[in-house]
DNA sequence: TAAAACCCTACCGATTTACTCGTATTTAGT
DNA sequence: ACTAAATACGAGTAAATCGGTAGGGTTTTA
């Protein structure tokens, strides 16, 4: 059940362009260094980003990354599906009809399945970019505080 | 995000095992008959749920297995964590306190992580094992029902 | 026009998944 | 006592996935 570091390292780097929105394009080498990841792998990410609609790009020299949408209107499901591509628990609870098993009809946990992952969409689909970047934000001027004092 | 085959296959088995209750020792062959998986792999699954103290075993030639705790007191969420070894979302908020990433402190997604792995927590502790087998037997039923007309 | 960005595809080592196999042990019935 | 049927256990393994790297582009703009 758990989420590969595609899900973890996207999705950050997500709440980082939502907090330096007001920058202009991101390039990719600076998030890269500020969430010590490599750069080569995030480009990777921000490609599926990309391809989602998610992010936008900006070319040339001082180009770089921008949010296309409004951290209150961008969901966290939205963004771990395109980055996951999907966020289904089990194959028969996912969204595409292919892969569906032939044991379905009889299967003891289907309907658990199918509860717990509409309680996992409403959690990742009730919580917004802006609720983590307001955290992530609050949590680095603690940060800077405590150092302040040392 | 997805179950491995260890939870939805050994989670079949208990609601199984839950279902033929009665019966006394169930054997490995039966169950995996029942669920169409092999049995030298469901061994191993029974293994884990014998060592968790979820199931229980009888030797020798009339042997098998049988549930240890009663159906409505067995929680998935045991089952799973058994199977499975951890149900947690990301090792941030797993129970292990070993495995905590150093970004930990700064991480704009572990508060979101924590919610969620609360909410998945609770729906799998709160659904048990009796629940998933009634829905079980209601569907054989209605199963063998439509066979009986046709 | 060169530097800095984005774009794309292939590959690769390590780990995990999803099993299999062989052997040992236990026990009910004959 | 013997045997057939069942669990017990550990090792091994092929395939898939994960978590990246590498290195080739193309496009844009200071």
């Amino acid at each position: 059940m758990k989420l590969s570091t595609k899900g973890r390292y996207g999705l950050r780097a997500v709440v980082e362009l939502a907090a330096r929105q007001d920058e202009g394009p991101v390039s990719l080498s600076s998030i890269a260094a500020e969430q010590n990841v490599s750069e080569a792998y995030l480009e990777q990410l921000m490609r599926s980003l990309k391809n989602a609609g998610i992010v936008g790009t900006a070319r040339g020299k001082t180009g770089g990354y921008l949010l296309k949408k409004k951290p209150e209107e961008l969901s966290v499901g939205e963004v771990l599906r395109a980055l996951e591509g999907s966020t289904a628990i089990a194959d028969c609870v996912g969204t595409a009809e292919a892969s569906v098993c032939e044991n379905a009809c009889t299967c003891s946990a289907r309907p658990l399945f199918l509860t717990l992952q509409n309680r996992i969409d409403a959690v990742l689909d009730a919580t917004t970019i802006r609720d983590l970047t307001e955290d992530y934000m609050e949590q680095k001027r603690r940060i800077e505080h405590a150092k302040s004092l040392s």
